[in-house]
DNA sequence: TCTCCGCTGATAACGA
DNA sequence: TCGTTATCAG
DNA sequence: GGAGA
């Protein structure tokens, strides 16, 4: 759920195919080396797009070297201008005709690990435990955790994306209780993640949080005694991870995953820029940041003596790093 | 040419 | 009960 | 596959 059509049609799109590729046969690097190839596409897009233009990449020499593009990606888009195809996207997707027909251990895993909660090693040792389909995990709940039943309580309706008018009324829905139970001014709260991002509707909605006032616990608390928030998972300090419930929609409606993010003022930009992200678009700041000899996260940027670098803002942190600040909307 | 590839919080399970 | 490791998540 | 040593 993009913020932005590809202008270059299927430019983007190719690269993903081969991200994918090498991410479903485990190599997990090369598809990060062409998820960086997309970031960087996007960058060159939004920068043709602030100069008046449309976005499109219409030349090679718009696409430099460097960058996380190197010669054999940059040939790659070179084709795709001249021809409108990349060859080796063809073959992959040649290689592969329709949806692989997997057999039906793969079938059920798959299944069991689209229930919020349960990944790979959980959904194995249930299919070896018998479990075949959704009607024998409800059977056998005592084989899951805590957390997997949360999961598997909403699990109809957390298949639904989120429209972003839900959020946006989600987000003025909890700035009110959080000013009418500890007042005004008492906390910062922004809605990161896809929505910030400005896409048109999200998989869950990602809260980052800040307050003096209060503690996450006893954020998460008010919400719960106003029924926004309907479910959890334990006790927490930093993170809370949740089901939510719009009020504004109907009973069984507007039912979706929240997840709160809590910490200190200071750490607002570092938050926010890890919050947004998007995920690929995190993990290249961060790599860019150890290749300079800084760990970046959650809290801030530092020193590898863990001493703090003192920058405190998104564009602060990213033009440290030698980056361009990108809205979030060009953050893929 | 060789080496490295993001980083952390919460919870459950494990072993002493 | 305590420290460590595995799992899941973002 | 890309970047730095
Ligand atoms: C999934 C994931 C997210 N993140 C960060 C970047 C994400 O933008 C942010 C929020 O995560 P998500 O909510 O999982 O992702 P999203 O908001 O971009 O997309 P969706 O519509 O599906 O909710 O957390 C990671 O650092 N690592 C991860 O593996
Ligand atoms: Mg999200």
């Amino acid at each position: 759920m993009s913020s932005y059509e590809d202008p270059n049609g299927n430019l983007i799109e190719s690269f993903r195919v081969l991200a994918n590729y090498y991410r479903e046969n485990k190599d997990t690097i090369r598809a990060r080396a062409y998820d960086n190839v997309i970031i960087r596409i996007k960058q060159i897009q939004h920068n043709l797009r602030t100069k008046g233009g449309n976005g499109k990449i219409t030349e090679i020499s718009q696409v430099p070297l460097g960058d996380g593009i190197g010669k054999k990606s940059r040939e790659k888009i070179k084709q795709y201008i001249d021809t409108g195809r990349i060859r080796q996207v063809e073959d992959i997707l040649a290689s592969q005709p329709k949806p692989e027909p997997k057999n039906e251990r793969e079938q059920v895993i798959a299944l069991l690990k689209s229930v919020w909660n349960i990944a790979d090693a959980s959904a194995k040792k249930l299919y070896d435990s018998g479990i075949r389909s959704m009607q024998d995990l409800k059977d056998h709940q005592d084989l899951l955790t805590k957390d997997q039943r949360l999961g598997l309580k909403y699990y109809e309706q957390l298949q639904k994306p989120i429209p972003r008018d839900e959020i946006r009324a989600m987000k003025y829905v909890i700035i009110v209780i959080l000013s009418h139970e500890f007042g005004r001014n008492s906390f910062n709260l922004e809605v990161a993640g896809s929505f910030r991002r400005g896409c048109k509707q999200s998989g869950d909605m990602d809260c980052l949080l800040t307050s003096n006032k209060f503690s996450l616990l006893q954020a998460v608390q008010a919400l719960v005694k106003w029924d926004v928030i309907v479910d959890g998972t334990g006790q927490r300090t930093e993170k809370f991870m949740g089901v939510a419930h719009c009020p504004s929609a109907g009973k069984d409606k507007g039912i979706f995953r929240v997840d709160i993010e809590f910490l200190p003022e200071n750490e607002w930009g570092s938050g926010l820029l890890y919050f947004t992200g998007s995920q690929s678009y995190v993990i290249r700041v961060r790599a860019v940041a150890k290749r300079k000899g800084y760990i970046l996260n959650q809290h801030g940027l530092f020193y590898k003596n863990g001493t703090r670098v003192p920058v405190y803002t998104e564009a602060e942190i990213v033009n440290y790093l030698g980056l361009d600040y990108l809205p979030p909307e060009a953050r893929y």
